[in-house]
DNA sequence: CACATTAACTACCGCTCGGTAGTAAAACGT
DNA sequence: ACGTTTTACTACCGAGCGGTAGTTAATGTG
């Protein structure tokens, strides 16, 4: 975004550093981060070993490079997402379609990069855990006003949406696990179904 | 159970071998699979390595080994658990407030060790991915048994059941996330709260 | 055409990993 | 006492790990 081709003098890259990460980010994302090894990260690159390195520092902080961009992309992508969702029961149940439909095909057949991680790591962790503590604040905080926009204005409670959010929260956790774990479109369709009929109960 | 002190010849062992497992599960549950090394092994139970391979094999199988051996001694929890709770919406509560006391201290702070393995190995599983499939599906049928009892006979309806145990399902493996990323008493009590109401519904 | 600068590439390092051979020690039966 | 069996313990292996030094190849600038 930021002066991307100021570059000044010495030889110039030949590769593109946004499609490499890229390529390293869905390897992460699909093999965890311990099991993923250097030799890897350059299999699947066709980058040389040193070249990740004068480019992105050690595997511990090319990761957090990952995660960090992972995560700006996420947050977007689920802006957008309760963006078009509009407002209320019918928002969430849209926002769960286009959940189902991202969940079956494409990149979210891995789960979430930062649940993943955060479930592999927290055992053991050298500073991750921490790391997504924003992004799910944040998250939390736009899935709470799309439930509360849910909420006829009569009964509106503010404890009563927090619990909501909490359980929503909480489901689309346990629904990373369960794509994660391999569950099939059928299996998955039926989770959400499940998680649509609750939020029905909320009209 | 069976034959256990019918050692006929040779030097006795020096280690309690249930100790032993028990300690090693400990440390997997904690650590989990690829971040505990045979040393790490080695070091918490105080067995040499030689000790340990020739008692238990690689460590692959003696992960399978402990796997076998806590999903036994969890579903023996859980059927007590199931037990204890009894008939009806109240059971369900019962189930959750057990549920409650067990995640905060002790044992459940670490989460399910199935749930954490196949999360963690379902990228690059050698085998352990359909391991606990039918731990799970056994889960799944008593849990479903609890829930089919809480629903009134003239109402009762399989589809709505199955949707109902899903959401129960996919609650506790967002639970285990919950937990295992080192959520307080009170994070976990809200989002217990928040499923207790949600079960208040299907009354 | 030098020269400085940056990147690509080769070769290597120390360490830890899972796993094993070989030996010493403690129990048994005869 | 003796051989047998089983375990405890030491020492070690090859492989893979993350990470780096040093050299060669491109580029822009003077």
């Amino acid at each position: 975004m930021s002066g991307t081709n100021m570059r000044s003098r010495g030889r110039p890259r030949l590769f593109d550093e946004d499609a490499v990460l890229d390529e390293l980010t869905a390897l992460f994302w699909r093999k965890g981060y311990s099991q993923t090894s250097m030799a890897d990260l350059v299999d699947a690159s066709g980058v040389h070993k040193s070249s990740l390195y004068s480019t992105f520092g050690t595997k511990e902080e090319l990761f957090a490079k990952i995660l960090q961009r992972y995560l700006a992309a996420r947050m977007g992508m689920f802006s957008k997402l309760v963006e078009q969702a509009g407002p209320g029961i019918d928002g969430i149940h849209a926002f769960l379609e286009m959940l189902r439909g991202d969940l079956v095909s494409g990149t979210g057949q891995w789960g979430c990069l930062l649940v993943n991680s955060s479930s592999e790591l927290s055992g053991t962790a050298p500073g991750f855990e921490n790391f997504g503590v924003a992004f799910r604040k944040e998250l939390r905080e736009r899935l709470r006003a799309l439930i509360r926009q849910a909420e006829p204005e009569v009964t509106a409670n503010n404890s009563v949406t927090d619990q909501r959010t909490d359980l929503f929260m909480t489901f689309m956790l346990g629904l990373n696990l369960t794509v994660r774990g391999g569950a099939d479109e059928n299996e998955i369709g039926r989770v959400i179904d499940a998680m649509q009929a609750t939020v029905d109960t909320w009209r």
